[in-house]
DNA sequence: AATGAATGAGGGTTCATTCAT
DNA sequence: CATGAATGAACCCTCATTCAT
């Protein structure tokens, strides 16, 4: 996660961070930033100079911890998206209990409330974010969502018996194409907004949560159903 | 539907467009070239100076066709996207013998081979293209989706029994998520690519047609089951 | 004037104007419309496209009674500028009583208000109006603004008797250069209006018609002391 | 003033102005490359990206410097207007004898020679550069020139004794208003330049210096007859 | 390591004017 | 005469990124 739970008491980063702590601390400030500004905006109205800005940094020393802005905002995604499986995991280890299909498609949706910064940002993964990125860390990504890949899924097919070896992962790859779709059917724009208010645009209108778990519920229930 | 399959003797336009038949023609022409330029590259990369020239016209003609660059471009979407509806609904209506959610599922996903700048297109839809558009603009294009499906919906209830009145429409909801996301995973950045062809990345490669068969599939045997 | 006062009635006109009057009329109507839009905005703001829709004529037409912007508006400059030295010579004709320098300068100055139109343009003569306009249309102007200047000067100098020959037409001259520039500190720009309301600011806000008045009578007062 | 008096040694600015005094230099160099293109067209003429080519700074470099056109020639007034406020009041201080009006009108003309880079400017204050400034620009801008007109207008009261308190400044104000009128009538188009040669045109030619002293000279005489 | 001045390509849009119809 | 489609030059400003200090 971006934000650090463990609320050690904050010095005043020293003015050069030499020391790796100091650095690693440096670039959570940088996301973190960066984040405030995503989820009050969006990708393009973020500028590079505001980051900068509202972490106290001038403009070349972003840079320095990110090496461009598409590299800034992966590595925000990736902060927001392990920090995502990690809760994941936690509900679906913590819950006592039998687990259905439609257990699991609620738990997930609700994982999912308020991660609008996170699934706006998977919607830009590839378009954007990995268009100006090295291939090492474009690698490095898709290491480690391969391996949360694997060990959430493994995961899923332990709570649900109907799961082969496998299957876990890929309902989580249908799940991230339907996220990712979704989102951006609920987030309208402010001129489409007012069109879906008439009242016979009720089909058009997208409830995030709502249309998520009723979807991951019909397609559990159909692996299910085999 | 853009190119004009039935190759009829194509006379030159005249230099002006006065008349509204050759106008549609010019505006034909227009969202033609951009759907070319599309193809090769991306939304960023097509300037609207490019799309003018590949017309053989001047700059500011194109304006006179389309106030905005994002007004072109969904009118390109639309354009697509209805013709896209037409002929699954033209899929659904010749086919004969029994109709299966498996049938519904590999017919839909096939229709949608080919497709790539309609379903890129899609995924900006809210993003990009309804960010600069007039209300009208936007009004019609929903009015005309909610219309599309209501009529799309409804022979898919009348294929698929086990759907209920609004399903079918619903249905397609979830299956413009899915080709949303799919679409994006598919489409792998350049740096990607490399990455994924390692063979222990396998489970992250995504092959459209592939998936969205399986997911469609799995989606409507669930509504089956209820 | 622009606006004819004899009010017979008013034929439509004819889709073609053929004949001279119906000509005139055309021109005549396009000035009024354009008058119309400058009250309103500003020459930078009002487009050739907008005059020609409110005078419902095609954009191409307009440009065939006023071979370019500068000439139209030079044009309506005229029309107004010559009938307002009209009322000036009327209201100098007809008062009864002794001319003071006072009275003729009050005179003066309440003649030109409500026409901010007309100084507004004032101030656009050699800077816009006069570049782009053939020299035939800018030495009629000129032509008639020498006759004006004289046939009025003279009037002065028949009113005021401590006005020598030729002072009349000078005192126009200084008139003019008056106009122009309180118009300009008068019209203020929206940012400036909001400074200007300071109560410490008073020094700089100027009342057209007061500040024109007092320079006048002070001009003239000097005139008379020699 | 634009161009340093003092002919100090130049040294050749670092490529990056990093102390203020070297920003000082580069905006001086900026307003004086922008002063001389303005000087031998007019303010549509000039290109910001010409000024930045003249300057040998990036298009961009200039915006750092000025945040729009307007900004830039509001600056380029400022300087060129208080320079010659300081100009007029060393006239004004320096020279020994008896002050009469006439001698000031004389001053003050001649301290208007050479200067219609100024002039032409004061006529674009209130039409063009204070459209597009920030209230900041434009009050900063309101503030100082009240504070010149008190003192200039201070020194004239002193000179002059038949003006009261508070004349001097309404003076220098009708003083503005003549020079902008002024100045537009003298700076004639090409096309009029011509017309204006004929012999019995003269009434109509304007010699900007001769006319503003006989203008100035009248307006003092007038204010020391009451 | 940090700074922040400099870069400069990039691009949609406007609108007076022309001219084919 | 009238039309209105077509033209195309013109242009300010943004902002990610670089690099001198």
């Amino acid at each position: 996660m971006v934000s650090n739970g463990t609320a050690k008491a904050k010095r005043a980063l020293p003015l050069r961070a030499r020391r790796d702590e100091d650095k690693e601390a440096r670039r959570r400030l940088i996301l973190q930033e960066a984040l405030g500004l995503y989820t009050a905006t969006s990708y393009a109205e973020v500028k590079m100079a505001d980051v900068a800005e509202r972490s106290r940094l001038a403009k070349g020393t972003v840079f320095l911890y990110f090496p461009t802005k598409e590299a800034l905002f992966l590595a925000l995604l990736e902060a927001l998206l392990f920090a995502w499986f990690e809760k994941l995991e936690g509900l679906l280890s913590s819950g006592a209990g039998r687990w259905t299909g439609e257990r699991v498609a609620r738990t997930v949706a609700e994982s999912l409330e308020g991660q609008e910064p996170l699934t706006r940002l998977l919607a830009l993964l590839q378009t954007v974010l990995e268009q100006n990125v090295t291939p090492a860390q474009a690698r490095g990504f898709k290491e480690r969502l391969l391996e949360a890949l694997g060990r959430t899924g493994a995961l899923l097919e332990e709570r649900l018996a109907f799961l082969g070896p496998g299957e876990g992962g890929r309902f989580l790859l249908h799940l991230h194409a339907l996220v990712t779709g979704l989102r951006q059917m609920a987030d309208v724009a402010p001129v489409t907004r007012e069109v879906l208010e008439l009242p016979h645009m009720a089909p058009l209108r997208v409830d995030f949560t709502r249309e998520l778990t009723e979807a991951l519920t019909t397609l559990l229930r159909g692996l299910e159903a085999r």
